[in-house]
Order: C-alpha cells, then sequence, then structure tokens
DNA sequence: TCAATTCGATAATGCGCATTATTTGCAGGG
DNA sequence: CCCTGCAAATAATGCGCATTATCGAATTGA
C-alpha cells in the first residue's frame, strides 16, 4: 500500500487498465463514442474497491469538476467574539443540509475585514473557486462585486431578501413585509389605536420591509403612523408617552429591552400601558429577561433552503467546465426567490390596549 | 480583461515573462541557482498588482503547496439541530484566529453520520487532503484512523485532551482535574465535609479527570469519596439525601438542573442544604435557570488556541511536498499538549454547610 | 582570443483528474 | 485480399502552479 494517496493511475494499475478508463468508469459517463466493456468495467471497480479509492477534490476541480464543497461568505464575522450570535442559527441549518447533501462547507473566514465589514476582494474572490458555490450572508452589497459574480456565472445564493438587481439575485430571504403587518394587525385587534414604529430608518431590506409592513398595515387600517426615529432610548421612551402610544413595534436591533426597561423606569408598565412586539429574535437575550411577543425569523430553515437551492445551481450550472456557455437555467423562478415565512411568538409584551373597550369594537 | 480568471500566464504574458518567472517572483525564493534581476521582478509585481492576479489555491496544492485552508472535523454534528450548541463557542475561537492567520476553514460535513457519529473513513481522509491541516473536534477516538493520520504525517491537533498513544497527539485541552480540584477545595473551605460526585462513570476524558480531579482532592484532604453513579435524577437524588452529602460535584451532562429541582422537590434547599458546583458550562441553559457556581471551560480560547498551534504544525511540517521527509519537528513539546485554566465560577448554588460552624474550623 | 564563470531567465515536468483525439483489434462487405 | 465499420481502449492534452533542469548571453580571467 503506497504511502501516499491512491491515485487513478494505481488503480488502473491494479485493474491492468489506463487512468483514462478508471476516469470513465467512475463518471458512468462515455461522453464521445468511448465505451468501456462489462468485464473491464468490473476488473476497475473492483480495483477501486480494494484500494478504497477516493476522487482528490482540488485534482477534480483543477481538471473542470465539482469539489463538493460549498462556500459560505459572510460579510461579518461568522462568529462574532463579542454580542449576539447572528449567523449561528443559520449555520445550524446549512449544516443540516449540506449533511444530507455530502457536502462540505468552507468559511471564507481569510477575507480582509476592512473596519468590522469584509470585502469579497479580487483576492477573496479567486478564493472562491474553491467551492462549486456559494452563500452569501450580511448586509453588505456591493454592485461591483455581484457583477463579477454574475458575469462570471459563479453560482451563489444570498441569505436575505435582495431587492437590487433587478430581482435577478437568488436570496432565501425572510417574508418581514407580511410579519410586521400581521404584528400590527395582532395590536389592532387586541385594541390599539395608537401604534408606533420605534427605530432607525436604516437602508437595509429588513429595516425597509419592517416600515413598509407598519406602513401598509396602518393604512389599511386607516390608522396613522408614528414613527420615533430616535437613537437614544430615553429620547424614544419619551416620545412614546408624549403622543400618547399604546403599543409600538421594534427591531431587534433598536434597543428594545433597554426602551422597555425605560417605559417602566418612566412608569409605564410594559405591556400593561404600552405593548412592545418585536420584529424578529431578540439580539442579545438577557438571563431573565423578558419573553417577547412578535415573530421570529426562522433562520435555520432559511439556511437549509438556500443550501438545498445553491446545489441545485452548482448541479445546473457547474459540471460544465465551459463557464461561458450560460444556457437558460433549469431552476424555476419561484425558487429563486424565496421568501418564508416568520411565525408569530406568543410573548410576555403584548396585551390589550389600557383605555380600550375591549378587541377590535368597530375598526373604521 | 480575460472572462477566466487570471491565471500566472497572463501576469507573464503582460510582463513579458515566462509562467516560471513569474511563479519565482511570487513565491520570493528561487530555490536552485534561479536568479531575476531587479528590474524583471519589478515588471512582474507591476502586472500582478494591474491585473489583480491571485494564485489558485488548488492549483497550488495540487502543486505541492499550501491551500491557506485549515479543515474542522467534528465527530458529531457541529452545529445540532435541537439541543446545546455544544461547538459553538470552539468555533467562534477558531474563526477568530483564522482571520487573523488570513486562512480559511473546511467544514467537513460530508463525513457519513453512522448513529450520530461521523467516521473518517477513508472517503473522508481523502478529503481532508483539500485543507493543510486540521483540528479535530469531539469524543470518538479511532485508534486506526488515528494511525493513519500519524503515519502520513498530516498535521492535526484535537481539541480536548487526548491520553492515548503516549502523548504523542497534539492537543489543546481543558484542565479539569485541576479545576475540578479547586472545586472541592472550595466546597471544603465552605466546612463541607460529605461531598459527593454524581454522575455515571463514563470512560470519556473529561470525566474520567474530573473523577480523577475529585479523587485526589478528597484523599488530600482526607476525606471520603461517595460516588452516586445512578443515571436516574430521583435516584441520585435520593441516594444525595440519604448518605447526607452536603455538597455534590456535578458535571453538565448529568442533568444538573433537574437534580437540584428534584432535590427541592425533596425538600433540600440549594444550596441552603445541599451545594452544587457544576464541572463546566450548563449544557441547556434556562430562561430564568440557576446561575451555577463551579468552573467553565474556556472553548473559545481553546479554539484559538488550537488553530495557531495547527497553523505552525503545517508551517513547520507543510510547504514540502515531500510528506516522507519526516524531520524532528521545530514545535517545542510544551506547545504540543496544552491544558487550559478553567476559571471558577461564582454562582448561587454554593453555600456553607448547613450544620457546620463556619468556614474550615480544622482540616484534619 | 577563447574557455570558464556568473547572471538571468526559460523550457519542461508533474501534481491528479476529465476529456478529446487516436490507435488497435476484429468482424463483415465488396 | 483489401477496405470499411465498429467496438474497446489508450495516448495525449490541459487545468494552474511549483520546481528542476537547461540554456543563452554577458562578463571575466589568462
Amino acid at each position: 500500500m503506497p504511502r501516499h494517496r491512491i491515485t487513478q493511475s494505481d488503480v488502473a494499475a491494479m485493474a491492468g487498465v489506463s487512468q483514462a478508463t478508471v476516469s470513465f468508469v467512475l463518471n458512468g459517463n462515455t461522453p464521445a463514442g468511448v465505451r468501456i466493456g462489462e468485464e473491464t468495467r468490473q476488473r476497475v471497480l473492483d480495483a477501486i474497491r480494494i484500494t478504497g479509492y477516493t476522487a482528490n477534490p482540488l485534482a477534480q476541480r483543477l481538471a473542470g469538476g465539482l469539489t463538493q464543497i460549498l462556500g459560505v461568505f459572510t460579510y461579518e464575522a461568522t462568529f462574532p467574539r463579542a454580542g449576539r450570535d447572528f449567523y449561528g442559527p443559520f449555520l445550524v441549518g446549512i449544516e443540516h443540509a449540506a449533511e444530507r447533501l455530502g457536502v462540505d462547507l468552507l468559511l471564507f473566514t481569510s477575507a480582509p475585514a476592512t473596519g468590522g465589514r469584509r470585502q469579497l476582494t479580487r483576492d477573496g474572490w479567486q478564493r472562491l473557486g474553491v467551492a462549486d458555490g456559494c452563500l452569501l450572508l450580511g448586509q453588505h452589497e456591493d454592485r461591483g462585486e455581484l457583477q463579477h459574480l454574475l458575469d462570471t456565472n459563479y453560482p451563489f445564493v444570498f441569505i436575505g431578501k435582495r431587492g437590487s438587481d433587478g430581482g435577478r439575485l437568488p436570496y432565501v430571504g425572510a417574508d418581514y413585509v407580511g410579519a410586521t403587518t400581521r404584528q400590527v394587525d395582532r395590536l389592532v385587534a387586541l385594541g390599539h389605536r395608537h401604534l408606533g414604529y420605534v427605530g432607525v430608518r436604516g437602508t437595509d431590506q429588513p429595516t425597509l420591509d419592517r416600515v413598509e409592513g407598519y406602513r401598509t398595515a396602518l393604512k389599511a387600517r386607516g390608522l396613522t403612523p408614528s414613527f420615533v426615529e430616535s437613537d437614544d432610548v430615553a429620547t424614544a421612551a419619551g416620545e412614546i408617552l408624549a403622543r400618547s402610544l399604546t403599543a409600538v413595534v421594534v427591531a431587534p436591533e433598536n434597543h428594545p429591552e433597554e426602551l422597555a426597561d425605560e417605559l417602566e423606569r418612566r412608569g409605564a408598565r410594559v405591556p400593561g400601558d404600552v405593548s412592545v412586539l418585536l420584529l424578529g429574535q431578540p439580539h442579545h437575550p438577557r438571563r431573565g429577561g423578558r419573553r417577547w411577543s412578535g415573530f421570529s425569523v426562522p433562520r435555520e430553515e432559511m439556511g437549509v433552503r438556500a443550501l438545498y437551492l445553491l446545489s441545485r445551481l452548482v448541479a445546473d450550472d457547474g459540471g460544465r467546465r465551459d463557464r461561458e456557455t450560460r444556457r437558460a437555467s433549469a431552476v424555476p423562478d419561484a425558487e429563486l426567490h424565496q421568501l418564508l415565512n416568520c411565525p408569530d411568538v406568543e410573548g410576555a409584551t403584548a396585551a390589550p390596549a389600557p383605555s380600550s373597550a375591549g378587541p377590535d369594537p368597530a375598526s373604521a
């Protein structure tokens, strides 16, 4: 038994055939009029079994094949040292899917993080090539980078909705719009008429979607939107009370925990006087902290779906060494853009409106 | 600008030199009497800068170089779908280290999990080759597999102490023996004289070490060990009370939460009547659960150290395409086997012994 | 002036595999 | 008897790079 890794040549020698023959047998297909006799085929298969040969993924890839490696690129540190582990849940799903698909995962941790934000530089881009395709996580969006990806026809899938580029970017996202709309509806059903939205108006997709959901839901109910945009918790709490809001929706990144504390410090009970619905999972769950009402983002499921989609794209596009031939994708458009439902969470921060005569007496 | 990835040949063409020259310039070294003129060198460097060329890691590796990819193999699912995320903290550290080292991480999720336990089969073993070296996490230990690793001189590092193989296996572990000893000392200092060890006697290293620490600490104090080995929480609680133990140490996998609940259900307050020290972090931290006293395993730090060590081993052994030449390792033995300290945790489950006259009146 | 160095750089090779082009052996047809 | 046709397999090539062997020109020494 050779000390070095067993190669096709080793197998070939044992079976008394050429390396090429082994390759053909392995891949099953015989592209150009090449035929392998059944007897020879068996001999090769036996040799493979005996030697325990397995293909070297690198060599395969270099020769135009697939590595069975899928990449994961995060624009922020994958496992943040301090603070909430944002990507963890996604990775749980991703790994689960990877296991079922029989692929390995490559985490692009080498990308230089400039100012806490990873760049998909030309350098990093080259490294992507090791993987057959890549998952992209995070908010950053560099037009140039994306264009490059599209140009080279490299398979990739975003985790998180992507509105830009005319919807040509494949993604698996969460339905923030719908979920936020439902939260407003829950509050209205509880008798609330003065509902606020707390949080700075970022331009990231989740925030845009939350705002849109909030706005349209209020409009549909004939209510007036009320945005509390202060970044400062104290100011925000003051605003809420000053405007006599009986309920607010707030995104996890806008310090809901501190906000609720501040409200109570000012004598407003949560949810007794002010209901607070959380538009996603809390970032920094405290020990013995509040059980938030609101909705949860199915991150794990998103991870699973995203990797499956990526796998399909790879199978569809990959394999062909000639990346130039961009044939019409066989993956239906509906699969290319998936929006997953965010299930409601029954917590302890939502209650009927204080001075209301019960649930929804006569909505306009 | 070519659509395909830029190769050394592209750079060479632009600089008006040969591909080999580019390679030499890139690697800096000129092994065998090869010299590159300063002017030419600059021309090549300029071409590299202009084209944004970066080496293809696969090709490098195939040609005997390094991929700058380090592998992570877990014997169990890396991100368990249900239950506590055991590997998470390690990965936080590993990723952090990877970032600093400028390497990518390859998660071997493709290994078939037979009965919830991943195998490092010949197949999987081949796939390791993509990475320059590999981190091994988990309890499983297959002599054959390990021998293979050693034989091929493939760089690897265990996370978690490894006692077998005459200490030839490089690892970064936690000092369970010392930490457990300290816990016993804490309890003794609180006046406890009847200290039990709760938990089934597994053969895994952490358990062996905990037991050893417990045993030697008691012996040093002239006290009698008392093992409560029942797997059943109710039985264990009964035993503790029947033996009049005033304190127990318990490993996280032995359901400390349920045990404490059961004790209190039987009228024994924790820690009023029975102190319970946890030998590690809780597996399933509950919302509003107990704040355990005991110690914590520095998983993150272990991850960091392990990857650094692996990186050193790779640098030391790697690079040389001739894996046969096993030269004396330049990595000192002290670094090859690291035991990290487990800091004590001040929680709320340790109290002075009930009928004791205070802290440690006259220890034998 | 011509061989002996030294300098500067290139051609050639192999890593392990997929794939294309080509060869070989052998039956049947004219 | 030679040529065509087909089955069966092999030789050859390239992927992108590291490395070894090799080569040409400029410089030196006597």
